[in-house]
DNA sequence: AACGCGGGGTA
DNA sequence: TACCCAGCGTT
């Protein structure tokens, strides 16, 4: 029975122990030369965790190479500046990954002496480790047996039992938890656990299946009742809230002016050109009102010129018209402070600095 | 037990 | 545009 008290068949030994064989069997065909995979070093194992969140494989790649090539060690990491990690980490996204990676490899290397915690428990209380990434590392790293639970294995696992319960609510996620842990084979867990994710990557997929193409067909619940496609979790609509911005490219003897976003803002850490919410109606009004704004920041005076371009950016459930204007340097001098650092350069220079993605953007606009 | 995160890529 | 992604932290 499920929690629930629907049906929902208990799962034999024979059961498991033939979904294990099969699985494993499979990957050894169709496992990825992923970047990932070439040690299982529990630093690179990490990384890649992190990186993965949210994000997409083929996405991760090359930032994990990048990454990895720049920052070899967690001591390497730990001894960073926060500034070279998130220029490693630009345009990979949540970037609250990066400054709790950066956090986190200061404790693994200063407090812990390099050496990895080896147990879910003491990785989740590491900055962003949840029960997910805990797990993942210590299979795949340590071949311990940890249940993992994300998008793939979500979706092969709830069709695998054919799961009644919505696998996003917290009933459906505690019996997808509870088959994870159930399936665990006692060694290669490792592998067990990639091949898993694998199978729901590749061949497992949100639509369309490839059913005909699965090791576990014959094993699969929700294909013996013919309700693999019913079973897809319902996706619940954004609301989308519009905001309209407009960001300044300050110049002052070939040099531009740009500052690093607060804690309360959106790109948290990283540097953007002066950039404000417009609430004034109309060009004229928004001028004096950027103006204004711009000195109170940074307590630089300028006069606003031509718009550069108009950039339309989707972040979260929010969609912003960015309006990106000229503005030429009057006076004032520079409020740079630690909480909130502004500095002036070439745009030669904006390769060295994270930049935000609209900030990226524009950059490029200024050759 | 949901829900926001001030992301980003893709069909 | 909608949908998806090797989730986490917070309320």
């Amino acid at each position: 029975m499920a929690t629930d008290g629907t049906f929902e068949p208990e799962l034999t030994s024979a059961w498991k122990q033939s979904f294990r064989r099969k699985l494993l069997a499979w990957y050894k065909q169709h496992e990825r030369d992923l970047p990932w995979r070439k040690s299982r070093d529990p630093y690179r194992v990490w990384v890649s965790e992190v990186m993965l969140q949210q994000t997409q494989v083929a996405t991760v790649r090359g930032y994990f190479e990048r990454f990895m090539a720049a920052l070899p060690t967690v001591h390497d990491l730990a001894a960073a500046e926060e500034q070279q990690v998130l220029r490693l980490w630009e345009g990979l996204g949540y970037y609250r990954r990066a400054r709790g990676l950066h956090a986190a490899a200061k404790v693994v290397s200063n407090e812990l002496g390099g050496e990895f915690p080896t147990s879910v428990e003491e990785l989740m209380k590491l900055p962003g480790i949840g029960r997910y990434t805990a797990g993942a590392i210590v299979s795949i790293a340590y071949d311990k047996p940890a249940p993992i639970l994300e998008a793939n294995t979500i979706r092969l696992l709830a069709r695998l039992v054919a799961l009644r319960d919505d696998p996003t609510r917290s009933a459906g996620q505690k019996r997808l938890w509870q088959v994870a842990e159930e399936l665990l084979p006692r060694k290669e867990v490792s592998r067990f656990n990639q091949a898993l994710m694998e199978l729901g990557s590749l061949v497992c997929t949100p639509r369309t299946p490839k059913c005909d193409a699965c090791p576990v067909e014959s094993l699969c619940h929700a294909r013996q009742l013919g309700i693999v496609e019913e079973l897809l979790p319902t996706t619940k609509k954004t609301t989308y809230t519009d905001l309209r911005e407009a960001a300044l490219v300050v110049r002052r003897s070939g040099k531009v002016l740009i500052r690093q976003c607060g804690p309360e803002e959106r790109w948290t850490g990283l540097w953007d050109f002066p950039r404000f919410g417009v609430e004034s109606e109309g060009p004229l009004f928004a001028a004096r009102e950027l103006e204004s704004k711009l000195t109170e920041v940074t307590g630089i005076r300028a006069s606003l010129g031509p718009l550069l371009k108009t950039i339309k950016h989707g972040v979260t459930r929010y969609r912003i018209t960015l309006d990106c204007y000229e503005a030429k340097h009057q006076g004032g001098r520079l409020k740079s402070s630690k909480d909130s650092p502004a500095v002036w350069l070439a745009p030669s220079d904006l390769g060295e600095y994270p930049l935000s993605t609209t900030g990226r953007k524009i950059a490029k606009l200024l050759g």
